[in-house]
DNA sequence: AATACGCGTGAGAGCGCTCTTATAAGCACC
DNA sequence: GGTGCTTATAAGAGCGCTCTCACGCGTATT
């Protein structure tokens, strides 16, 4: 009597009480709920009458409980060293994944650990059982989750190439087939001498985007010279000191790609600094396409690479190993592709 | 005997099988547990090893389906319009939540309806009771789930201003006093004729920020001039429609103040090719402080929000909530902070 | 006409847990 | 040393669902 109480208790109906009004069993309404193929249209009908008059929702929690299942899948996204936080990777690769798993009647539960203590729980959290597959992302070099999983015989699939020989399901871009185009549009267009700020070399872009750049100079005819390969970090500082080196030691530099348009970006302005015009005396190409790439002085030609359709394959993967478990690891490669704009416009073209 | 069939069958102790190894019954097992004081302590260590030896973990679904709980808290996150997802707000924002709602023990169940049939599907999720509460974030203005989940009796926290009247509990960034900070800032720094680009008038920081705009004109005692207010949508298209149109009929601007970082950084670049300088001939200030303000030339004078603390709050008050109904709905209001760099460095200094 | 088989449906067990209620044990008191 | 109280523990019901099994009916087979 202290309140007004609250109206709509929201109680959801149950099973039963659908039975009820339908005047079938439990089992009955439980096989329409279900889809089941053994029920007769009429029957069929009154049930899904019943069911709407009631707004009757499926207790997930029951029904996981005998079915074993939690129809729910963990997304977990580790901690990336530094500002990789930057970009909007992880927004589009959620909405990618998000829409695939809502589409196959999947939960999503995000899982962040930040330390390491949160890494344990969230390992913990994975092999109770509590989810039926797992999504992981920028794990670092040695992580040891998909290992430990995968012994669990819980199904995974991973963001990325992994590192080592780790045999697991994985979706990743073709990160070398990305840098080896952005090059060779560089060589296309009459740059000769290429440098190339690198990614860390402990991570699989930034190796696979390195590797990329050497191929395209491989087949351009060009040699390859280490001194025109800065090692960098994806951070503005990591570039601008692996640019003010290369600077100092090729002068005659006419081109640059950066393994990421956060380092391209740094690159433009640090070039402009220096009283060198892009694309005039130097042309810069970056990988990921971020939206500033548009918005920078001049626009910043770049690698871009599909994110969200990244997420669905990995969605999909992973339902479909968790519905019919599959011995063989799956990878998928999703192909990038090289966006155009001034920074990269040809010498005899303004 | 096809295949050397895994191992690890992840068969997981039950609260019955702890309770045979420890010699006491099922429900004292239970009450260690969930931590209850009425067990004498000789008892629950014995149980606390039988808990240990056997890698017991409690069945959520079980638990749940008995306490009516979930201990799980859906965050709704809304399509942004346009090219909201520029900037990585989101990643800091789920950072955020996610850590708070881990040492609170809830489980994060992300949600990111796209199209209008998905809004719908989301509604009835959430209102089937599957989760104990919901975060919702960037929602558009007319978004009828605040109110329909309210009347459901599902605690709800809004990430940012709610739109009109609606009485519900939200946190949000000081978008105001963001602002005006900034502009007092480039009054401080002897500009007098400032500009704004705004953002999106429908939209709760749109109007705050430029609130703030005028809130730091009237104490700084400048006149307000509405053509002077260039209307911005967050985006560099917009920013660059708006900048045109500024410079065409105010060509003596000598600051702009926009309300965005992704706008400000097109602004850096469409001064550079109008042939002004910055910040000699004009200061420039954004919002939001994105990673790139310090890869522009000149580096980018911004407004820092503290994102993941507003996602901390936002998952403390709804946790709260949770546990203890109120019916009072709360608000937190985050200050923000003005970093200063290159691009709105005085007259008189370099 | 008798047997067999399919197919739609119902009855009932049981998933693992919490929570209420009952019981046993311990302790103080007069 | 019996009465009354508190306190630790056990027993058992039941949350809402799925799923196996049995049943009864109609149709095909011999």
């Amino acid at each position: 009597m202290a309140q007004p109480s609250g109206r709509s208790q929201r109680t959801n109906a149950t099973l039963e009480e659908v039975a009820l009004l339908a005047g079938v069993s439990r089992a009955t309404v439980s096989r329409v709920v279900n889809g089941s193929l053994r029920v007769s249209p009429s029957v069929r009908l009154d049930v899904q009458a019943a069911i709407e008059r009631l707004g009757y929702t499926p207790n997930l929690a029951a029904r996981s409980l005998v079915t074993r299942r939690s129809d729910s899948i963990a997304v977990v996204i580790t901690q990336p060293t530094g500002q990789v936080f930057a970009d909007p990777f992880f927004p589009r690769l959620l909405r990618g994944i998000s829409s695939t798993l809502a589409a196959r009647d999947r939960q999503l539960i995000l899982l962040m650990p930040e330390l390491p203590a949160d890494e344990a729980r969230v390992a913990n959290y994975l092999t109770a059982g509590h989810v039926d597959g797992a999504l992981l992302v920028s794990l670092h070099e040695d992580d040891p989750l998909p290992a430990r999983l995968t012994a669990a015989g819980m199904p995974i699939v991973l963001g990325g190439r992994p590192p080592k020989g780790v045999r697991v399901s994985y979706v990743d871009v073709d990160n070398r087939q990305g840098a080896q185009s952005a090059v060779a549009h560089l060589i296309a267009t009459g740059r000769r001498v290429i440098a190339t700020i690198t990614g860390p070399l402990d991570t699989a872009p930034g190796i696979d985007r390195r590797q990329g750049y050497r191929d395209a100079l491989a087949e351009g005819g060009l040699e390859l010279d280490r001194t025109l390969e800065a090692l960098g970090d994806f951070t503005p500082e990591g570039a601008a000191a692996a640019l003010t080196e290369l600077l100092a030691v090729h002068p005659e530099i006419d081109a640059i790609f950066a393994a990421s348009d956060q380092m391209a970006i740094t690159a433009l302005s640090l070039l402009g600094a220096s009283g060198r015009k892009v694309p005039g005396d130097v042309a810069v190409v970056g990988f990921d396409d971020l939206a500033i790439a548009v918005s920078t002085n001049p626009q910043l030609t770049s690698v871009h690479q599909p994110i969200e359709e990244m997420g669905h394959e990995m969605a999909r993967l992973l339902v479909d190993a968790v519905d019919a478990p599959d011995p063989v690891p799956r990878r998928v490669i999703l192909a990038t592709e090289l966006i155009q704009r001034a920074s990269s416009a040809g010498r005899s073209s303004p």
